[in-house]
Formats: structure tokens, C-alpha cells, sequence
DNA sequence: GAAAGGATCCGCT
DNA sequence: GCGGATCCTTTCA
């Protein structure tokens, strides 16, 4: 098990840090997996909560790197994210199961392994992630995540569920993976 | 004060 | 493949 990633990881340019988190593992009280999709957002960009400035809601993107920034969408389901430098974010977008399986699939209502944390709501309803969590350090427990161990071969592409921005490579995943929210449309492999 | 719409998921057709 | 659920943040008058 390699060494759990400090805040400094995260106070780096977004795409890089995005890049770097396919097959990180992530931890949250026990139960996560292997990042095998994320998003990255910053504030240039028109589809980012933060293109518009700091508000209520987004505050979080706007402080110091390495921390959760946790937001409700549709009213049902939240979304993780981890604070880059000012204004930039991650989502997470999916996992590996691999630790707390039993916990996570009584959360997800006894789904099999492939549905337990394919998608952003899902991953968050797995861990049992809401807005209490946002603002946590992701350095300290409840948050383990530790870096990726070897090579992973990244995929690229368009996020997804957007409608601005909508057209920004800014999706990664790990190539081939079985536990994406989606499979990539049109495997690009990251340059 | 009002209205629109969203970084989603699930069930039904 | 499509639409409803569900709510609250943000924007605009």
C-alpha cells in the first residue's frame, strides 16, 4: 500500500491531478475502491459550478486545495468532488469496489458489484457521502486516498451530462475498465 | 419575489 | 430510449 496523498498532490494544475487519481485508491470511512473515471472543472470553463464566481454553494472550490467539495444535484442525488487550486475541481465519477463491499451494497439496495459505484450519485450513496462531508480534508480520516501504484493506461474524452463546455476533453478513464458510468464513446488514449 | 434548470438515477416502454 | 422524481441554487426583474 503506498502512501496516502497529501494536500500538496492536490495544489497542481486540475488535468494533471485528474490524470494522476486514475487508479488511485480511495477510502471513505472503510468502503471505496479504485478511481477509474473522473472530470475536471475549473473556472474558465462554462460548465464549472465555479465559472461564475464564489457563492454559497461552491465556496469550498474557492479555499485551499485537497479538500471535499460536496454538492446535492436533481434535488436527489450528491456528487464528490476534490478542491484543486482556486476554483478547480474533480468529480469522481467511479470506482472499483474493493474495500466495505458489504456496507456499500446495503446502501445501493444489494446491486450487483458492477452498479454499486458507476456513477457520481452512486459512488456517493455507496460511501455514504452527503453535504455534511463537504469541506473534510481528503489527508484525514474519514478520507484515506492513496496513490496509484504502476502504469494505468488512460482514456480520454468528453464529460459527461453537460451542457455547456460540452465539447472540453476533459473526461478520463481508466481504459477498459467494467466499472465506468458509461464506456467511452470513442476511445481516445491520453496523450 | 419568481422562475428556470441542473456535473443523475431508475423504471418503464 | 425517454421521462419523472425532487429540491434548492442561482439568476433576473
Amino acid at each position: 500500500m503506498s502512501a496516502l496523498l497529501e494536500k500538496s498532490f492536490f495544489d497542481r494544475p486540475v488535468v494533471a491531478v485528474a490524470r494522476d487519481l486514475i487508479g488511485a485508491n480511495l477510502l471513505f470511512a472503510g468502503a471505496g475502491g479504485r478511481i477509474v473515471e473522473v472530470e475536471a472543472y475549473d473556472p474558465t470553463d462554462p460548465a464549472s459550478h465555479s465559472f461564475r464566481g464564489p457563492t454559497p454553494r461552491n465556496r469550498v472550490m474557492f479555499g485551499p486545495p485537497g479538500h471535499a467539495y460536496v454538492y446535492k444535484i436533481y434535488g436527489i442525488h450528491y456528487c464528490l468532488n476534490f478542491v484543486c487550486q482556486p476554483g478547480s475541481a474533480i468529480l469522481i465519477r467511479a470506482l472499483e469496489p474493493l474495500e466495505g463491499l458489504d456496507i456499500m451494497r446495503a446502501r445501493r439496495g444489494g446491486l450487483a458489484d458492477r452498479q454499486l459505484c458507476s456513477g457520481p450519485g452512486k459512488l456517493a450513496q455507496a460511501l455514504g457521502i452527503d453535504l455534511e462531508h463537504d469541506g473534510l480534508a481528503l489527508d484525514a480520516p474519514p478520507f484515506a486516498i492513496s496513490a496509484a501504484e504502476g502504469a494505468h493506461p488512460i482514456a480520454t474524452g468528453p464529460r459527461i451530462g453537460i451542457t455547456k463546455g460540452a465539447e472540453t476533453p476533459w473526461r478520463f478513464v481508466l481504459a477498459g475498465s467494467r466499472f465506468l458510468s458509461r464506456p467511452m464513446a470513442k476511445v481516445q488514449p491520453d496523450l
